[in-house]
RNA sequence: GCACCCGUAGCUCAGCUGGAUAGAGUGUUGGAUUCCGAUUCCAAAGGUCACAGGUUCGAAUCCUGUCGGGUGCGCCA
């Protein structure tokens, strides 16, 4: 991980160190060269009770140096031992070397965790980056159904992640505000109107979008036109129309991704590409003609079923195959109109024009098979220079009490996105969509999601930064006047934490910035919630632990100076656990209700 | 037919880009418990990592093939 910076990831420091030790005093002169250190990495061992820091350095150069991976890390040892903060070091199993950190170490340690207060976490490893998040794009002909719901929580806490990670995020919503999808619906709307306007327009025609939703639309253009826009043909209601109904769509979209706590910075019109006649995707095609990726030539015909329109005809095409797709895509229809391809060539050529780096897109599963075009469109635009991702996130599949719950588009049964949040809130549901790996279908059950217990996973999480907000209160009633400034905590934290369950919780909440960074460099939101249970739960146990034996309780009353030391530490966890939960776009309750 | 995603404990899933005896939760079994805020805590059992090859010091992880599940294929958007 080139271009790390020591943000306080002891691993890193660690692995520097390490590195440093290897070329300067492990590796004799004629070594040197051609030694590959890139391999060597430092890890939490697999098993806290191996000690604290594990390498594998021996194992990775045995060969370089000619030497038994053991043999090479018994010729190591000495060198780490000689460093202070290193207690002890041994070798294990095929050669890894354990090392556990003197308890100096890691209260030195709490006092910086400490001290950051609420930006310990924060990375360098972006180093200021411009990336580009696109997600939720949902089509604005309705409202947002469940389907939305996971790619909007993914890209939301991806991109909350990056920034976190150091990099400069946009957060960034496509509208799909062009194509006949768009005609179809301002037809729709104008039905409205007209029923606004007191006809009877019976039962709405197949092929037009029959929801309630678009009622509101045609009694606010009753208010504004009154039977104005009856008069006119298509050609004149229907742009009028179509700029109303978007921006009416719009706003209920908006709204629906507020509830769900998503806000993005941009949102970029796909009809401001056809605008001008098109200017901007022409603009496109004409660049990417220039590099030498544009032909008119013929599409064989697709695999499998044929469909019963086709046609052989010379086109336009984007010869994408040179650029690792499977085949040459169209730009330019038959009739001369713009494929929706070419908006996205040229929607991308305005995102790398605005100087991003590194673009992201979050989608469903079902537009797999549009990644290899838009991963061929990156590099023949940015001529390989930018960096395109897609991230597919699969279904979601909606139970309720263990019963599939039945959706069915048609009749205008299925689930909206507003009906999960209201029923089950916005924290449950960001937290359970992001509880998965964005590859794996996800099962989502209404009564689960619900369930106020420590089976859920957001609850155990929020219940564990609740109690770290009881202990301050109940400090405050046994220690009236406590000094619990940053500087009074920090101070007391690195003199007096020495249990050893509470130095394991400072090891664990050392390995955040490590999780930030390695779950940002692949981009999987998912490992920041797994971290957050597993820190839940390392704080949970030891709480209980406290019910035993009161001695572990982090407000002793005989003991102001521990009190205040073990509320150090209990910041320290706290602070992870609210920016481990922004992250995810939950929030960190003071208590649980 | 082709492309992409996925097969890990009975169930739901992690597994930190190739590391040690593959881990949680739930369920099962056996104990403890009126406790600084939860229907709590501790422990045990439970695995041919779909299958077969390959790469190397070392594979659940990378490569090839097979089987099984999901998603998609067009001048649609």
């Amino acid at each position: 991980m080139a271009g790390r910076t020591n943000t306080m990831n002891l691993f890193a420091e660690f692995e520097t160190r390490i590195k440093a030790i290897l070329t300067d005093k492990v590796l004799p002169e004629d070594k040197r060269e051609g030694a590959d250190l890139s391999r060597v990495v430092v890890e939490p061992p697999r098993d806290a009770a191996h000690g604290d820091l594990a390498t594998n350095a021996a194992m990775v150069l045995s060969k370089h140096m000619g030497m038994s991976p053991r043999a090479l890390a018994d010729a190591i040892l000495p060198h780490l031992s000689a460093d202070a903060d290193i207690a002890e070091v041994a070798v294990a199993g095929p050669g890894f070397i354990n090392i556990r950190l003197s308890a100096a170490y890691w209260q030195r340690f709490l006092g910086g965790v400490i001290r950051l207060e609420g930006s310990y976490g924060q990375s360098e490893l972006g180093a200021g980056r411009k990336v580009n998040v696109e997600y939720v794009s949902a089509n604005p002909t309705g409202p947002m159904h469940v389907g939305h719901c996971r790619g909007a929580v993914v890209g939301d806490a991806l991109a909350n992640l990056m920034k976190v990670a150091g990099y400069d995020v946009v957060k960034e919503y496509y509208i799909n505000d062009a194509g006949s999808q768009i005609d179809v619906l301002a037809k729709s709307t104008f039905l409205r109107y007209r029923q606004a306007l007191g006809e009877n327009i019976g039962e709405i025609p197949e092929g037009l979008y029959p929801g309630d939703y678009l009622v509101p639309v045609g009694e606010a253009l009753k208010a504004e036109f009154g039977s104005k826009l009856r008069g006119m043909t298509e050609a004149e209601w229907m742009p009028i129309i179509k700029d109303k109904t978007i921006a009416a769509m719009m706003v209920m979209i908006r709204e629906d991704l507020a509830a769900l706590n998503v806000h993005h910075d941009v949102f970029y019109s796909e009809r401001s590409l056809h605008a001008d006649n098109g200017r901007p995707i022409l603009e496109a095609i004409n660049d990417l003609t220039y590099k030498g990726h544009v032909y008119k030539g013929k599409l064989p015909p697709p695999k499998g079923q044929l469909p019963e329109d086709w046609e052989d005809r010379e086109q336009t095409l984007f010869r994408s195959t040179e650029v690792g797709d499977d085949i040459d895509r169209p730009l330019i229809k038959s009739d001369g109109s713009y494929t929706y391809f070419a908006a996205d060539v040229a929607y991308f050529k305005d995102k790398y024009d605005r100087g991003f780096t590194d673009m992201i897109y979050v989608l469903g599963a079902d537009h797999g098979g549009y990644v290899k075009r838009l991963e061929a469109l990156a590099r023949a635009v940015s001529e390989g220079k930018a960096k395109l991702t897609v991230l597919l996130c699969q279904l979601v599949k909606l139970y309720r009490e263990g019963e599939p719950v039945k959706m069915s588009k048609r009749s205008g049964n299925f689930v909206t996105l507003r009906d999960v949040v209201d029923e089950v809130g916005a924290d449950p549901v960001r937290f359970m969509m992001i509880y998965r790996k964005n590859s794996e279908p996800l099962d989502f059950d209404f009564a689960k999601v619900t369930e106020h217990s420590k089976d859920n996973p957001v609850f155990y999480v929020q219940y564990a930064h609740a109690r770290c907000s009881s202990v301050f209160r109940q400090a405050a009633e046994a220690f009236p006047d406590l000094d619990v400034t940053t500087a009074n905590l920090a101070g007391l934290a690195e003199k007096l934490i020495s249990d050893p369950n509470e130095l394991q919780l400072v090891a664990k909440v050392a390995e955040y910035p490590r999780v930030i960074e390695s779950a940002a460099a692949a981009m999987e939101p998912h490992r920041i919630a797994y971290y957050l249970y597993d820190l839940a739960s390392l704080f949970h146990s030891h709480w209980n632990k406290g019910k035993e034996n009161p001695d572990l309780r982090f407000v002793n009353d005989k003991d102001r100076e521990l009190s205040v030391a073990r509320l150090g530490l209990v910041r320290a966890v706290a602070a992870v656990l609210k920016s481990g939960l922004s992250i995810t776009g939950t929030s960190a309750p003071e208590e649980m209700r």
